[in-house]
DNA sequence: CGAACCTTGACACGCTTCTGCTAAGGTTCG
DNA sequence: CGAACCTTAGCAGAAGCGTGTCAAGGTTCG
């Protein structure tokens, strides 16, 4: 039996069938149907459902944070972007000496 | 003149300066001080906060999402952990063919 | 000194996120 | 058939985000 309903995937990952319903709205876990509609999670969606869970649990992550990750690894220019700003913020310690030389300048 | 307050800097960003001192309790863009306390803008900061707007404009990025990128640059643990539910998400397509036979199972 | 800045703190507003619940109706299965 | 599920759609409410604005007070500089 490899296929669950939403009330029995709930059940078994602690999320409500609400919020797996949201989930997938969100596209961030998307089940299977049924040929009549039902919503089927399989062994892959209920590990998906439970790392999910643990993530927010252990770090704190939000669902638009994961979201947000996903998006990062399906668009390249915004990664390559969103890398070189981070990048450019990371400059910081190196240029240690310019911003103390911009602090004389300025107190 | 390589140190400007924080009204110079708006206008010279396009920010207004309430929001600077918002992206600066948001840990994004954090400008040096003054003896006195006054906010001291240079360079980098002006680059940084022309390119975070740029982002914003052309991606749709929210700021929640710069401090979460920013976030899985300093914590390895939690990257790892982001990148491994991605890699989960993606097997997806590689496991087309049991898929498909879980579809058969359950329609 | 006084104008024009700066500081922090707070209130406020509209919008989105996350979550639950209810309603009206379809599906499954004993 | 009827109970127990499922579907979508919607309202609702707490919390957070992105902004503006205002108040009370400190700093700078001509």
């Amino acid at each position: 039996m490899d296929g669950m309903t939403v009330g029995e995937a709930a059940e078994q990952t602690g999320w409500s069938p609400r919020m797996l319903r949201y989930l997938e709205r969100a596209e961030l876990i998307v089940p299977t149907r049924t040929a009549s509609g039902y919503r089927v999670y399989g062994l892959r969606e209920l590990n998906q459902l439970r790392s999910l869970a643990a993530l927010r649990r252990r770090f704190g992550v939000e669902l638009g944070d994961m979201s947000f990750a996903a998006r990062l690894r399906r668009e390249p220019a915004l990664r390559a972007a969103v890398d070189s700003w981070l990048a450019g913020i990371e400059l910081e310690a190196l240029e240690w000496d310019q911003r103390k030389h911009e602090r004389l300048l300025v107190a």
